[in-house]
DNA sequence: TGAGATTTGTACGTATGTATA
DNA sequence: GTATACATACGTACAAATCTC
């Protein structure tokens, strides 16, 4: 950990535990600075952290302030690091097949000579209630090692310890109505409206690494936007 | 305009316009630093502009790399700058009234002893097709000179002239079917599904500007993540 | 495989500009 | 007007990751 970010962890930590209240002002950064015993510009990068997070905004001439909880916590809704803290969550495999690439797929994958993809559907739990279901295509010319048991923890995770490096992730928003499929395992009624998000997951260099429909089970997505920091 | 700033938006039309190739490099800080005539330090600062636009991203110890067009066209879809840049668009006033608040709206827009609050609903479009309705209480002890006329206008935009700040945005969007008075005007059948984005704009020390229900006509949006930059 | 060059990242100190109180 | 506080900008040094020979 490089100071800058010894030092913004610190700051949210104080913010998230209460220390700072919501709408209250920071000390200066000349005070910071003097209690962290670096330079300003040190201080100014980890506020940048902060900034960029939510936590706090800034006012040339006046000072900084601290923002309230909303704003921390909402805002991540569309960033991958979301999807990254899922990791405590449980998981439960309903489906782990190997198939043949369709036409569409191949192309979108744009598979070499192994045209399999490996096929799955699994549910995620929050606290034993399901939230979400995820449908998943990952072509097993990158990922032979990728088995049932593999789903039980995070996907991401693996993609990486494979020596992957994920680059983007691209995401399409729309309503669906409930199929039975997926109204079961959601414990929802059949034709209740939903929301569904198909992930493109890609590699460097534009590699297609993973096709997910992410179907909710709750019909709601928070997102916050903020003017300035 | 400062410097950084100055660099920032002309490396943006530099990439914008296709001098730079996607995936391809940038020349390295100390080059941009000597042609431009600034420190290292403004440099990238102005390279930081252009990360957080999407623009570019970089590797330590390796160099500056331009993102395709993906990467900055499509991310915008959440920010508050996108319902700022949609003035070149047309809108037509299709309700105009001045109603006394529920209990519901009294008690979240914080009302003082005006009880009145503009109700409109507008269409907007491109290129003469619809494409968004929107359906918008604002309280008149806020905003006392609006009427018909400005909807013409952006809100954003009058809401600043009168002086005031807005400061965030909260949206939480969900899965509709549309209904008659949406589905006519967007020319949707009706019981289509469509994305419902409901807007709760705050002005400074969380003041409740404007309550606004976007229904639009197509069932898609687009949002993108980015691992690193 | 390894050493050295290159390139971005972190950090310091200082000076000046600009908005706010 | 004055003081305060954040914002911009410069120059320097070293660290860490990457690339190349």
């Amino acid at each position: 950990m490089t100071k800058y970010q010894e030092i913004a962890t610190e700051l949210i930590n104080l913010i998230r535990s209460g220390t700072y209240r919501p709408w209250g002002a920071m000390e200066g950064e000349h005070m910071l600075a003097k209690r962290y015993q670096v330079s300003r510009a040190t201080i100014r990068k980890a506020l940048n952290v902060l900034k960029e997070q939510g936590y706090i905004h800034s006012r040339q001439g006046s000072g900084i302030y601290v923002n309230p909880e909303e704003f921390y916590q909402e805002r991540l809704v569309f960033t991958m690091s979301d999807r990254y803290r899922r990791t405590s969550l449980d998981s439960k495999a309903l489906k782990f097949k190997i198939e043949e690439a369709t036409p569409e797929f191949d192309k979108l994958f744009n598979l070499g000579s192994d045209k399999r993809l490996v096929h799955y559907l699994r549910l995620r739990l929050f606290e034993k209630n399901p939230f979400t279901m995820e449908e998943t295509w990952m072509p097993v010319e990158l990922f032979p090692s990728l088995t049932k048991e593999t789903l039980k923890g995070s996907i991401m995770k693996y993609m990486e310890e494979l020596g992957y490096v994920i680059s983007h992730d691209f995401k399409t928003i729309s309503a669906v109505v409930l199929a039975d499929q997926y109204a079961k395992p959601l414990h929802k009624p059949i034709g209740s409206l939903s929301l569904q998000i198909t992930h493109h997951v890609y590699l460097l260099k534009s590699v297609l690494a993973q096709i997910t429909i992410e179907t909710q089970g709750d019909n709601v997505m928070n997102a916050l936007s903020v003017r300035e920091q």
